[in-house]
DNA sequence: CCCATATAAATCGGATGCGATTAAATCGGA
DNA sequence: TCCGATTTAATCGCATCCGATTTATATGGG
């Protein structure tokens, strides 16, 4: 029988945040099914909803920066939600490169319809305990962006 | 000029836990993209590689077990990473249905190539903070997943 | 032994994300 | 004014993710 080959001890996969928070976010997907299966749209679609009934009339941009996407993969996502009849798209007269996004009335009902659909009780978190993770695992989103935008070193 | 609209006051997409794990899953993203080109793997590959190097010889849905995927997702990266080189996939005599995947030779030496890249330091989080803020987000997770398996309530 | 059932992986189509590029409009300095 | 640089969306190709189905193999009761 061989000796072992020595390896180095590297951590587990199971204590990297990344995949933490890769593999919580799969989660969230699977959990939200049933909620955007009534609703009738993809979270990315939802979470585009729900931004513009924050602040309606957005260009593609604004609402990207909110989202933390970019036109590339907005633009699809926002033609999908302007067939489904939850949207409208128009140029901004004043400056014809933007996109100006509305909800229509039936986006603001989805919205309404959606906010009765929550899974805060899913997490199985205390009210504290939801608020302190969620700043949390923002503050560590914050921290990522700055380290992607500055210089390599 | 016309009186303001009375909308409900719905929470705020910023305070939602989910959009806080999905925003920061896309930051992650961004964050290792550096590192990923030096490897010349995607983070799906990596995270594949990174568990078969803690336990070689899986199956496909062993190895889906600990990835949080399914072989519809699984299959296309595991052959990509086959093409580059760094595994192995092939039936097991013992139950043709199952696909043993192993690491090569190239495929252990990636790993340790990865080893010394990480972005713990990205994070901006002390020791303690870091390894709390793991753990609860891997409870999130399990909560989650837990959630989604219950028959509807 | 036979066949219905179960299991594992693969396949397929739809919807993101994203890097790279393109097209159109605006801006700004000579 | 003119034209190159900048800005904003959109387009395109690739790599996930996932629901649904298919294929191949294994299992078990009669």
């Amino acid at each position: 029988m061989d000796a072992p080959v020595p390896r180095p001890n590297y951590p587990q996969l199971a204590d990297f945040m990344c995949f933490a928070v890769y593999s919580t976010n799969l989660a969230y997907g699977r959990a939200y099914k049933a909620i955007l299966e009534e609703l009738g749209v993809t979270y990315t679609q939802w979470i585009a909803i729900v931004a513009l009934w924050e602040e309606d009339h957005q260009t593609v941009g604004g609402l990207g920066e909110k989202l933390f996407l970019e036109s590339n993969t907005l633009t699809p996502i926002l033609k999908k939600l302007e067939t489904l009849g939850y949207l409208h798209r128009g140029r901004d007269p004043k400056d014809e490169r933007q996109v100006i996004v509305s909800l229509t009335d039936a986006g603001r009902a989805l919205r309404q319809k959606g906010a009765q659909k929550t899974l805060v009780k899913a997490t199985g978190l205390e009210p504290d305990e939801f608020r302190a993770l969620q700043k949390a695992i923002v503050k560590l989103r914050t921290n990522l962006i700055r380290h992607a935008a500055e210089p390599t070193d």
